[in-house]
DNA sequence: TTATTTTGTTAGATTAGTCTAACTTTATAT
DNA sequence: ATATAAAGTTAGACTAATCTAACAAAATAA
């Protein structure tokens, strides 16, 4: 059984490889807010334990085993986020720290039954996909808003941060994900965007918010 | 903030000192399975934080603020429980293992959230009080099944015991909280009982497990 | 009341997880 | 190509929580 310690490192290993392919124990460090020197010593305990790939010098790498691990733990962390916005009525500002200690329950019943009665979701409250139990992420196709051309209409489908304050400011024009926005002009100076969608009909955007939000395009 | 190692001590020692009033360092580590000098020093340092009075040789003692500070935990331990089951579909016999991890997790609205959602219950799925905000309990004025006399008719209000073993015993008789028992026979030289209660007739309880029931007497 | 057993304490070791300081390797800039 | 900077590693220290061994105090039995 992996502590509560391992199992961080883990996911945050698994998450920086999926967003930036190779990970450094440098990377990984400012990740977990933790020094380099701790990150270089549990890289090789869990190099002992089969979980991680771990060479002097060259980039971390999950092996399958890790791999899966970390992605239950994932699975675990996102089923919880559902089952708080869904069953006990929390805003989906409010999940991921509530989430982040949830994760590392042993009680795999605990989250069969989240599972069951959510009705098997696929996606968490932010549109990030959830594991399946053997850790396995089915990957979704999305676009980030920024990378969409004037004249679109595409669908919020996922935010790639989920941080109160950014979770809140999108609250508070109404962002919800499923929202249908149409993309009515973006400066080409500074990226920030111009768009409508719902009662609203014109809502200035960011390029920094654009980035962080993805969309369907073929509706 | 308390780690979760000394909540469980803090716990304990609650626990122990309203069962028996007087808790030595043997009880308290043989409670929490851990070697005496453990327990020793840990008394020490919780000392330190004003939680514990400590004095060498004297039994041991929690203060108020360690009292309330139990009391919470015990608080969102057997919310956990109650929500487990009226809300998840689990059993009497499957909820304490996840409630004793989850009773850790530093998230006031999520108890918050339990609680309404339950209707502020008073009792866990065992009957046992549930602490208010402030980590007070209300207590119960109970008796032992094994402490009631032939011919007298009680309700079943609590179980001193949760182990999953002794629960499904008891599910296995359709013996749930609320049942009302007659008391139609004790052997005077072991203390069994017969009693009859719903469809049964004629169920035959050992001492041991009249002990572990706890009922309501003036119906 | 003395001897024995039980309980409690102290001292010192161990493991997990973290840190700082010093050094080495690799990458970047001149 | 060399110098400098950044990243990575090693060594050693520290804290929390545990243990064992040895000793001390209190309770119990003879
Ligand atoms: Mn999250
Ligand atoms: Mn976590
Ligand atoms: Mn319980
Ligand atoms: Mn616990």
């Amino acid at each position: 059984m992996n502590s509560f310690t391992e199992e961080n490192y883990l996911k945050a290993l698994f998450n920086l490889s999926n967003e930036k392919g190779e990970v450094s124990v440098n990377e990984l460090s400012r990740q977990l807010q933790l020094k380099m020197p701790t990150v270089n010593s549990m890289m090789k305990k869990l190099a002992e334990k089969k979980l991680v790939i771990y060479e002097s010098y060259k980039p971390l790498r999950l092996t399958e085993k890790g791999k899966k691990e970390a992605g239950i733990i994932i699975r675990k962390h996102r089923l919880t986020e559902m089952y708080l916005v869904e069953k006990m009525g929390f805003g989906w500002e409010q999940v991921h720290d509530i989430a982040e200690q949830i994760e590392h329950i042993k009680a795999p019943e605990l989250f069969a039954r989240m599972d069951t009665l959510l009705g098997h979701p696929t996606v968490d409250p932010h549109g990030s996909p959830i594991p399946d139990k053997n850790g396995k992420i089915r990957w979704l196709h999305y676009t980030k808003l920024s990378d969409c051309a004037e004249g679109e209409t595409v669908k919020l489908a996922a935010v790639t941060h989920s941080s109160d304050e950014f979770l809140k400011f999108l609250n508070g024009r109404s962002l919800n994900l499923g929202v249908k926005l149409r993309i009515k002009k973006i400066e080409s100076f500074d990226g920030t965007m111009e768009v409508s969608y719902g009662k609203r009909n014109a809502e200035t955007l960011s390029k920094i918010v654009c980035e962080k939000l993805l969309v369907e395009k073929n509706l």
